[in-house]
DNA sequence: CGGGATCCGCACGGATACTG
DNA sequence: CAGTATCCGTGCGGATCCCG
């Protein structure tokens, strides 16, 4: 592998490089693979998502307005939009009461407290 | 806490909501720490920062090129990118030799390989 | 080979306002 | 309370060209 042409021709300023194509299959083929890890951690891209899990890890279950408060400087669209998708990604469950005034708990699945617990271990490898 | 006071005054069309501030010094002080566990996971967003992990991971060192060849769809330029931030992260090294044709040679540092290894156990993990 | 320079689109996150 | 609706700036990633 790693064979290739390169050189500057006579009279040419710019050098020419030709590789000759020596991808073999199994680098052709083991690349692209998305690995596991990736998918999980794809699922905590993004900004707030970790913290998210982070405070509703500590509780059972937690209202909507009281995990604003306990997450400072989150906007309020922010918030649903991360809860929205840590829901659709399975880690988190969402329980609608629909009364005045409105109440809504959010929570971990068992998925969701497999990610915290995840989560807890790095921190304590850290670096 | 989570008192509020909340009501449709007469000859109104709309509610109305007046928050009587009652955040706890706790509530206050405990959002907006940036957990430990985020650090380490904000150092892989982004896209192709776990594959470059997984291939330096399985190999001691790798050129440039190889590297290149191994994931596959990424472009030279964002590879260079990616690969500049792990190293600002401290997670890879970089050898250059400045001959022609050019010669770099990348690796996992020890944090980087501790990295490596987190990853591995997350996809055994999994969900 | 191993990049740097440039341009470009758009998805993401923030701010603000509104509502049953 | 628990959201939606809207606008808006920027940052990231991709594409392209260049170079010793």
């Amino acid at each position: 592998m790693e064979a290739y042409v390169w050189r500057k021709l006579p009279g040419e300023s710019r050098y020419q490089m030709e590789t000759t194509q020596e991808k073999t299959p199994a680098e052709a083929t083991d690349a692209g693979i998305p690995c596991a890890a990736d998918r999980l951690l794809r699922k905590l891209w993004g900004q707030w998502k970790t913290h998210v899990i982070y405070v509703l890890g500590e509780q059972q279950a937690c209202r909507f307005g009281v995990l604003r408060r306990r997450i400072a400087g989150i906007s309020p669209k922010v918030l649903t939009t991360r809860l929205r998708e840590l829901e659709a990604d399975g880690l988190v469950w969402r329980e609608q009461e629909n009364s005045i005034p409105p109440k809504v708990t959010y929570g971990l699945t068992k998925a969701g407290r497999a990610v915290h617990a995840v989560l807890k271990d790095i921190e304590q490898i850290d670096l």
